[in-house]
Order: C-alpha cells, then sequence, then structure tokens
DNA sequence: CGAACCTCCTGCGGGC
DNA sequence: TGCCCGCAGGAGGTTC
C-alpha cells in the first residue's frame, strides 16, 4: 500500500501520539507470521526498553530502542493504530506493542504482506533488508546526473528502473506513473534511453512529487490510515494513476493504461515521449 | 548479470 | 441479489 510518503506519515503520525520516550512492558503476538515469522523472543527483548528514536528509511519505519532496532514495513496493507484499552481487538490485529501508562500500539495487516523484525543495533546496516537499498530521494546525492550515470545501458522500462529500490528508493506504483507524466517520459523507455535533459527533469519530478504527497498526507486509495486513522488527500491530485480511459487534463487525449513490472501503468501518449 | 514471471494473503468492486 | 474473477500503495525468489 504505501510508498514513501505514506510511509513518512505514518512515521510523523507516530511522533505526533507520542511513541517516542516511551518503555516496552512487552509485545503480544496474535499471529506467527507476516512477510517473515513473528518471533516470540521480541517479547522478552523489548521488555524493558525504552524508544529513542523513529526513523524512515526507504519505505521502512525504524524503531528504535536502548539496544535495538525494530524494523517494520508495512507492506500492501499494514497500519498502526493507538488502541485504548476499552477497544476491542480487531481483525488482523497482529502484533501488540504495549508500553507503560497502558499506551498500546496495534499493527493490523489484513494481507500481512508487512515485515515486524528485530534486531541488535550493531547488526542493522547489514541486515538484508536494509543493506541493498539505494539513495533516498531526497539526498543531496539524488540528481539528475546520478539518474542519469546509473542508467545508462539498462533495457529495462525507466518505469520498472525508478522503482527498482536497490537504485532509489520510495518510489512505489503511484509516485511511478505520477512522476513519469510530469518529466513527460513514456513508462516503456528503456531507461539507458533517456536523455541526461530527461533524467534531470525525471528527478526533478520525483522529489517534487514525492514532497507534494507528504505535504497532502499521502495517497488513499482504499486501506491506507495513518496512525490517527486520517486519510491521505494526494489521491486527489492523481494526473494519471487509476484514471485509464479519462481525459488527460493538460491535452485531454484518452490516458492509456499497460503492464509493466506486473503492475499497470498509466500515463498519457501525446504529452509523454 | 538482467529481465520476466511467480508468490505470499485478504478484501472488495465489477460483471454476469 | 449473489457469486466469481481479477486486481490492489510491495518486493524477494525462481527461472531462463
Amino acid at each position: 500500500m504505501p510508498e514513501l510518503p505514506e510511509v513518512e506519515n505514518v512515521k510523523r503520525s507516530l511522533e505526533q501520539v507520542g511513541v517516542v520516550g516511551r518503555r516496552f512492558v512487552g509485545v503480544e503476538l496474535h499471529a506467527k507470521t507476516l512477510r517473515t515469522p513473528l518471533k516470540k523472543k521480541m517479547n522478552q527483548d523489548l521488555k524493558g526498553q525504552q524508544i529513542v528514536g523513529l526513523k524512515r528509511r526507504a519505505k521502512f519505519i525504524i524503531f528504535e530502542t536502548d539496544d535495538f532496532i525494530l524494523l517494520n514495513h508495512l507492506g500492501m496493507t499494514g497500519s498502526w493504530r493507538v488502541r485504548d484499552s476499552e477497544q476491542p481487538k480487531l481483525k488482523h490485529d497482529h502484533v501488540i506493542l504495549n508500553f507503560d501508562a497502558g499506551f498500546e500500539l496495534v499493527y493490523n495487516d489484513p494481507r500481512r504482506f508487512g515485515l515486524l523484525e528485530l534486531m541488535p543495533k550493531a547488526k542493522m546496516p547489514t541486515h538484508p533488508w536494509l543493506k541493498s537499498l539505494g539513495l533516498e530521494p531526497f539526498d543531496d546525492n539524488f540528481t539528475g546526473e546520478f539518474l542519469f550515470q546509473i542508467s545508462r545501458g539498462i533495457k529495462a522500462p525507466i518505469k520498472n528502473f525508478i522503482m527498482d529500490q536497490r537504485r532509489l528508493v520510495g518510489v512505489g506504483n503511484i509516485y511511478a506513473s505520477e512522476a513519469l507524466f510530469r518529466s513527460q517520459i513514456r513508462p516503456s523507455r528503456a531507461a539507458g534511453k533517456v536523455k541526461k535533459e530527461e533524467a534531470h527533469r525525471l528527478a526533478d519530478s520525483i522529489r517534487r512529487i514525492l514532497q507534494q504527497a507528504i505535504d497532502s498526507g499521502g495517497s488513499t486509495i482504499r486501506d491506507y490510515r495513518n496512525t490517527h486513522g486520517e486519510t491521505g488527500g494526494f489521491q486527489n491530485l492523481f494526473q494519471v494513476y487509476d484514471r485509464k480511459d479519462k481525459p488527460c487534463f493538460v491535452c485531454h487525449d484518452s490516458i492509456r493504461a499497460k503492464f509493466l513490472a506486473g503492475r499497470n501503468t498509466y500515463w498519457c501518449h501525446k504529452c509523454q515521449r
């Protein structure tokens, strides 16, 4: 479900509800596995640990405690919410983090594509889930020049290329289509055929669109909610995503759709070359 | 190595 | 109205 803007908003809303500074009383596991098995040891390890920081890396949320990193990915349908003790447990409430003063954080995830793994702090840099991640789009080193250089000789479609988390992180299926529309590049074009000037436009579009989406609270197609239960607003600003056969807002030609990287991809054939 | 599929899982909207 | 099919914000694994 969530791409960088949604994950960033979840992370910020977790900060707002006051997660940082809380001390773990325990962890309740109500499922055997998410994307990977939920380890029972998590409960013992986290007991007494204080959350000292909250970070986002790519589409991961990182809970930092005194001694551990609790790594979380929301997959397609993962969400966090604060539960008051009166509230009954809901379907797909797989993990409950119990903190001091009765504060409870619930991880809900119908499809269980999400991830929750605990590791010692020192293991983080070499952890399989994190070690191969590419540049953050808001890193100063992420430039059109960078995008141009790393895409030379790549035959895969540019859309697949910008979604590949090993090069650039944070862009998923929605923002790939949207960023390519705004940079006037067809999603199916071979990455290696993207010109230097276009690479600059694309890098700028990616950064701008992700920032706009963050500012709008992310995009809610169906499931996405932040920790307060609020939906995003960026879905109202889609130019092409999920607009097959609808008129392009710029030239009024019909928006086209086809599968790339196994996912539906949207573009305007006139505006994008 | 890269690229095209497959896979995990549940829910829901559209079509018949 | 109800059932069935296909598709959904991800991404690692498999195969060629």
